[in-house]
DNA sequence: CGCCAAAATTGATCTAGGTCAATCGGCTTT
DNA sequence: AAAGCCGATTGACCTAGATCAATTTTGGCG
């Protein structure tokens, strides 16, 4: 929870600058608008394995993730997890209504996030409905993700999850770092069980599997799809 | 897809009268903007087993539910079903950003919504930042409930996921009908597994067990809680 | 290097919930 | 009130995936 290092803007750091600029929340203000922007929002640094907010604590605070991966998770009493998402970088975490975050949220590997005080934020937001309509687009569209995702828990086999889980990621991994068939897993397999509704038996063993029939190969940090339509048949099924 | 009845506004139908008024979208709306969001939309009844709007189809109405249940739903290719929601009336369906409905939707019994031509619509919000605003909270509120239900798919035991929706169904009927103990239940058992990602026997032997121990009566149409307490333990675990 | 701890894999076994197959009601229709 | 239907229930059996229990592999780190 205690971040590793924090850089307060305007210290080196300008939304200009900025990887995520034209995507994430802030593609919809304008250069002037960016300027004042600029003020609201810090980088902070995560080490990997940190949480960055839990579920319950009281809102203080959004976060655009700019650099790394998150899972996003909830606890059952009894320490049952279930995640509900990774974040990449352009994501916006943290909107909600109750004023309480209703999932945690760790860095996996490093991470930096651009963190801006809800207060302020929500200020700035009241008088830019252009903003207003971006995050809820941003809103929709991982609604839209959680109902497939419902689908994948509910109503598909281990097989099925796994290889439509490779997939998904490989497909947000485009946008970042180009379509490549080598597909960087930086998660543990807990997590993928976690997230997917499986044990992390079943995910090790779905994976030698894949592979003892030559539709994935192992390898260090991820998977590399050696029969890509074999991993979307799987998935399609 | 053929509505039964279709009432166009001004006909008998104004908003101010409307029983959703104070509580759907249109809370945000004051009196002479209510006057104008009248023409908008016109009232359409479907009988149940119709369906109102259909995945992929392109997206030309939002609907307010007014009257009755439905269900909200995906389909893979070999006919698996996933229910990701009911809807009551107050809830607001349609917003998507494909373009395209992501979920079917199903009346169950008879219903009665309140259709808005998409394009209309979205001009009457376009200039309305308070409906944005109501409508983005109404959109967080549902990504909260989506991953409530990821949990539940992926890692609760089929008595849990019977009495967590049981408790959850009755408590969203609290602000329509009032708290009861008794509480109905219009989907078929089908829906129920649908929902719940089980099978119909599951639910059902489900159900007979919770009776047998006491903790519910199953009645014509719906349960009765007889042991509530029971119930939140089961739902607790 | 060699040692340790954590993560991943693999194997053996078990079981919650699925599948298959009869009934059982409760309504509607005539 | 008999027939027919459709949803729900119940029973017998089966299996995908969980659980339990060793290894094996990997990644720091002195």
């Amino acid at each position: 929870m205690k971040p590793s290092v924090v850089t307060t803007e305007p210290n080196g750091h300008f939304c200009r600058d900025c990887a995520v600029r034209d995507f994430s929340v802030c593609s919809s203000l304008d250069p002037a608008e960016l300027k004042e922007f600029e003020h609201l929002g810090r980088r902070v640094l995560f080490d990997g394995g940190e949480t960055v907010f839990s579920e319950e604590d009281t809102t203080t605070s959004f976060y655009n993730l700019l650099d790394g991966v998150m899972r996003l998770y909830k606890l059952l009493p009894d320490g049952r997890r279930q995640i509900v998402g990774f974040a990449l970088p352009r994501d916006f975490l943290g909107m909600n209504i109750s004023g309480r975050h209703n999932f945690s949220a760790d860095a996996i590997g490093g991470v930096t996030v651009c963190q801006f005080a809800k207060v302020p934020f929500g200020r700035f937001v009241e008088s830019r409905p252009h903003l207003l309509r971006r995050i809820n687009e941003l809103a929709i569209r991982e609604l839209s993700q959680a109902r497939d995702h419902m689908v994948l828990l509910g109503r598909r086999s281990a097989d099925e999850k796994v290889a439509t889980f490779l997939l998904a990621w490989r497909e947000r991994l485009v946008s970042l770092k180009g379509a490549s068939d080598t597909v960087p897993l930086p998660m543990s397999r807990q997590d993928i069980a976690d997230y997917l509704g499986l044990t992390i038996e079943t995910v090790s063993r779905t994976f030698t599997k894949l592979e003892r029939h030559g539709v994935i190969e192992i390898i260090h940090g991820g998977v590399s799809l050696l029969d890509p339509a074999k991993v979307e048949a799987l998935a399609a099924a």
